[in-house]
RNA sequence: GCAGAGGUAGCCAAGCUAGGUCAAAGGCGCAGGCUUCAGGAGCCUGUCGCGAAGGCGUUCGUGGGUUCAAAUCCCACCCUCUGCACCA
């Protein structure tokens, strides 16, 4: 199963302990010096660090890095999340033995057996994973300021204090609140039951129905809707008459719902008392009366009511619900089955669509009108659902209501819903009630149901000043990639109020209300500025009573006298100003990365939060986002065997190549994928890239500065350019991709094309290139520094800066122009299938150059004509001489500057003449040999010359002649 | 359903925000050659088609349009992926 490649292990062990020898990554305050704050998302601890972790955090270690060789006093500290439900959970399914995760355990996370039995205590188990996850992050080679490690949750009480001082003053601004809140809700477990506790139904959440309180004699019929202004147009009520139906005093209101119905009621906070159990059937027949225009109006069978949704009471508006008209066309069908229950038929037939809509491209009764369009039989026919949700959408999008529908007349639909529905409410013929669409099931089997729970804690994302200022900070800091900044704004708009208090888990408990822990996702929002304080925590013992909320107040906020909070802490008054000091220096966050599945809520939040306990100066200054790792093209999951752990990787790839190979894997929010094939191959170019270097220093050479030489100076210029400024913006592969392979790729042809290299320039391309990737393979990049003599450590070495005087165009396209002979040489031989024995090269002559620049020139400024070029240059009576050449020569030229681009033509003009005749000479014996003939190179007037077929006169500038024989 | 991202040659994946230097970077795979005792090593060449002179033709999800010129801009359509909450 090893892979590695033969001496990674030995390399990386020797490097990371000679770094954490030397304490370099360990950053404090230096005022002399900038400084730059990385961070990412603490890990939650549950299972062990994946590839996917690996991802998103080695970008990160690669901004940091990046940025301390660009010369700021970088921090890049780590700390592991504890807070939540599924620890405990997975402890708890240990203690039972539960086959499937004890299996995950032992075969994916590799945990031992002795080991095991130890994790039905969820602290021991959270434990063991963060040991384990920090060998990883030491193994790959993070640049982790280790001093500053903490975890979360009341197991390490100082942490919880700061958590604690940060909900005091959430909750005094104002942005913690108390209210209700419907939940997914297993009443086996006695706890809200998330996606992933599901054993059926994800996705699946509550739903809120309108109930409007028909009067049936002394008590109500609460008909559940989505649609309550239909209200005008109702015509009957349907009942199951199989189902069982109950009387029962709800709030003290007599109510006649399902019998399903009432347990739910009573998770919603509502008193219900149950009296009475019958059968539907027994409703059938008899009338109830419409609150709203007090119509008395008749109760009919409808089977297909369910009793398990809502109150299983349905009232009908044949108009407007394709369901309800269908379900009375088939009772007019059915005369002997009314009879049955003693109703006249002609009750039935004489019922009468009221119109309440009115709706684009349907007359007055658009649900009879979507039943026979789509051909529906029956009530039980599935394209019911259909209809439905066609005129549902349309009707609520579009459609107007009609004058019957009184003081909502002429308005959309979906303008007066909410309104509507609140005045149904206080003029108490409107209730409410949750219900879930589908059924969900909990991991434990028990079907679940909604429940309202109440007094509970919210964030109040909804509220609207929140939200502007924290798109005011998302506007304020940088976002990578770009595109990213728009879903953040998105998100921030999307959010509503958030439960921040769990009942059970793990996590600190909320200050003001015990029998509350903070959730997960509420107490890791503002965390990075623990970071900064938690070193003097360590260092001076400081307990966690002693951090009370002045001490906090005065470190992040400057408020309060320090000598005073020194007495009243115990903590003396230098420590305390040294935690202010350091705060002051490193916030804000400069940079936070993270995957993109966290912008909805982890990274939204952060923001948030930052913009309701910081001023403005500490705000977030960077996030970067990315896609999310899938392995072999598959999504990584446990279940499905594809789990690759951090460690799994680095012992079988070692660091540098896990590092490479994720980061080459994809940037921006575009989702890599794990490739084992991938991994094989970068471990291949690693060695090659090791013995490359090796070999690179070992040469002899000349040291005669030539075209070549000054062109590989220019060309890896330009390279360290384009590698910085992906960095900037977090764009990792492709800077990654030319700092391995274009660069690569550039000094492989300038050895190829050099006979003896020159070893001063190799030299300084060489210590720029292993600084270029030192970002990425840090391990390798070491090793390569100190092959090439360096003392120091190319972590700490300075980033090659852009050097604009080494960029050399003349040399570029020299280069260019030796290339592309060489291309036409092997196009020419190819089509005419000659094995050249000789080749001859003719450049164009002076006057053509002249003619060229001329019309370059002019073309400056826009198109040119043949006359504009023509008569300037035949004031040149050397060129006059030439004027029928010139004309020829011309119309071919002016074509081709016409279609460049406008940088081409400025570039080349820059340039001037190329003294073509030179480069092509320097590099003869170069072309010679590779294209293993006799080489010849001419002026294309050189009387001399030899030009058996006449080509010389076809050359033009950067376009010489060839005559292949 | 709502929102976001994306569809590029055998595969992965750049380029497309500033249209021309794009038959389209780079990697992988494949084919051929060289080097080597050997090699999951290295080097070179080719990898849309045609071509007896550096050329031509046809490609960048589909169909239209704008332009002298479009993978790149506009419109419509088809398809794929991701998120949608009290949970890490």
């Amino acid at each position: 199963m090893k892979f590695m490649s033969n001496n990674w292990a030995k390399i990386e062990e020797k490097w990371r302990n000679e770094w954490e020898k030397a304490h370099i990554f360990e950053a404090d305050p230096d005022p002399t010096r900038k400084k730059f704050f990385v961070t990412f998302p603490y890990p939650y601890m549950n299972g062990p660090l994946h590839i996917g972790h690996g991802f998103t955090a080695t970008r990160v270690d690669i901004y940091a890095r990046f940025m301390r060789m660009k010369g700021f006093n970088t921090l890049f500290p780590w700390a592991w999340h504890w807070t939540g439900e599924p620890i405990v959970g997975a402890a708890l399914r240990v203690q039972k033995g539960d086959p499937e995760l004890v299996k995950a355990l032992k075969e994916i996370d590799g945990v031992p057996e002795d080991e095991l039995r130890r994790f039905v205590d969820p602290v021991y188990m959270a434990n063991y994973y963060t040991r384990e996850g920090k060998e990883a992050v030491r193994r790959i080679g993070f640049s982790v300021d280790w001093r500053r490690e903490f975890h979360t949750t009341s197991l390490e009480p100082t942490y919880s204090r700061f958590i604690e001082w940060q909900y005091e003053r959430l909750r005094e601004k104002g942005y913690v609140t108390k209210g209700t809140h419907p939940v997914v809700w297993c009443p086996n477990c006695e706890s809200p039951t998330g996606d992933h506790d599901r054993l059926e139904g994800e996705g699946v959440s509550p739903e809120e129905y309108t109930l409007l309180k028909f009067q049936y004699g002394d008590a109500y019929l609460p008909a559940a809707t989505f649609r309550p202004e239909t209200i005008f147009g109702v015509t009957n009520m349907f009942i199951n008459p199989e189902a069982v139906y109950i009387e029962a005093k709800v709030n003290g209101e007599k109510w006649i719902i399902s019998k399903e119905a009432a347990p739910k009621l009573s998770e919603q906070l509502k008193r219900v008392e149950v009296q009475r159990e019958f059968k539907g059937a027994e409703l059938i027949g008899k009338s109830f009366t419409d609150p709203v225009s007090r119509r008395t109006l008749p109760i009919l069978p409808g089977w297909f009511v369910s009793p398990e949704s809502a109150t299983g009471v349905v009232y009908s508006v044949p108009a407007h619900a394709p369901a309800d008209w269908i379900a009375l066309k088939d009772l007019v069908k059915k005369p002997d089955e009314l009879r049955k229950y003693g109703i006249d038929p002609s009750v039935v037939e004489n019922i009468k669509p009221i119109s309440l809509i009115r709706v684009e491209e349907y007359g007055e009764f658009p649900a009879v009108e979507i039943v026979e369009q789509l051909g529906v039989k029956d009530q039980f026919d599935p394209r019911v659902d259909e209809a439905t949700s066609i005129i549902y959408r349309k009707e609520f999008h579009t459609g107007v209501l009609k004058p019957i529908t009184g003081k909502y007349a002429g308005k959309r639909v979906q303008e007066v819903k909410a309104e509507l529905i609140e005045d149904f409410k206080k003029l108490n013929i409107a209730d409410s009630m949750y219900d879930l669409p589908e059924k969900v099931v909990c991991r434990c089997a028990t079907t679940c149901i909604v429940k309202i729970l109440s007094d509970q804690w919210f964030l109040r994302y909804s509220d609207p000043e929140w939200k502007k200022v924290a798109h005011e900070a998302v506007d304020s800091a940088s976002v990578f990639p770009e595109e990213a900044r728009t879903y953040f704004h998105d998100k921030l708009d999307w959010l509503h109020d958030w439960a921040c208090a769990r009942r059970t888990g793990l996590g600190t408990p909320l200050p003001w209300s015990s029998g509350w822990i903070i959730e997960t996702l509420s107490d890791s929002t503002v965390y990075m500025a623990f970071y900064t304080i938690v070193k003097h925590i360590r260092l001076h013992g400081i307990k966690p009573e002693q951090l009370t909320n002045a001490v906090f107040d005065f470190v992040f906020y400057g408020k309060g006298d320090g000598e005073i909070l020194a007495k009243s802490s115990g903590i003396p008054v230098t420590v305390l100003n040294g935690m202010k000091e350091e705060f002051e220096y490193w916030y804000p966050v400069d940079m936070r990365v993270s995957a993109k599945e966290l912008v909805p809520n982890h990274l939204s939040f952060f923001i948030f939060q930052h913009t309701a306990l910081f001023p403005k100066k500490h705000w977030p200054r960077g996030i970067g986002v990315n896609g999310m790792l899938s392995i072999e093209g598959q999504k990584m999951s446990k279940s499905k065997g594809n789990f690759l752990t951090l460690r799994n990787s680095l012992n079988r790839f070692g660091a540098d190549v896990t590092r490479l190979t994720l980061v080459l894997g994809a940037e921006g929010m575009d989702d890599p994928d794990w490739r084992e094939e991938n991994a094989k191959g970068i471990d291949a170019r690693l060695m090659a890239l090791q013995r490359f270097v090796g070999d690179l220093v070992k040469l002899h050479g000349g040291v005669e500065a030539k075209t070549v030489d000054r062109w590989l100076l220019s060309t890896v210029q330009r390279r360290v350019k384009t590698v910085t400024d992906a960095l900037e913006v977090m764009k990792t592969r492709t800077a990654a991709e030319v700092a391995f392979f274009e660069l690569w790729n550039d000094i492989r042809w300038y050895m190829r094309r050099t006979e003896a290299p020159n070893i001063k320039v190799l030299r300084e391309v060489t210590e720029i290139w292993v600084r270029l990737i030192a970002p990425f393979t840090p391990f390798l990049s070491e090793e390569l520094w100190h092959f090439l003599g360096k003392e120091n450590f190319v972590s700490l070495a300075e980033w090659p800066v852009y050097d604009n005087t080494k960029i050399d165009k003349a040399a570029e396209e020299s280069e260019e122009l030796v290339k592309s002979l060489m291309e036409d040489t092997v196009s020419i031989t190819k089509a005419t299938k000659i094995t050249p024995k000789r080749i001859c090269f003719y450049v164009a002559a002076e006057w053509k150059w002249k003619a060229y620049i001329e019309a370059l020139k002019k073309a400056q400024a826009g198109k040119i004509e043949m006359k504009d070029v023509m008569k300037d240059l035949l004031k040149n009576p050397e060129i006059q001489r030439k004027a029928k050449d010139l004309a020829a020569f011309l119309s071919k030229i002016i074509v081709e500057i016409n279609m460049a681009a406008e940088d081409l033509k400025k570039r080349k003009l820059e340039i001037g003449v190329l003294d073509e005749k030179t480069v092509i000479e320097e590099a003869k014996r170069f072309l010679q040999k590779e294209l293993n003939a006799e080489i010849s190179v001419y002026n294309e007037e050189d009387p001399q010359k030899y030009d058996p077929k006449n080509r010389a006169s076809q050359s033009k500038p950067y376009r010489p002649a060839i005559y292949v024989e």
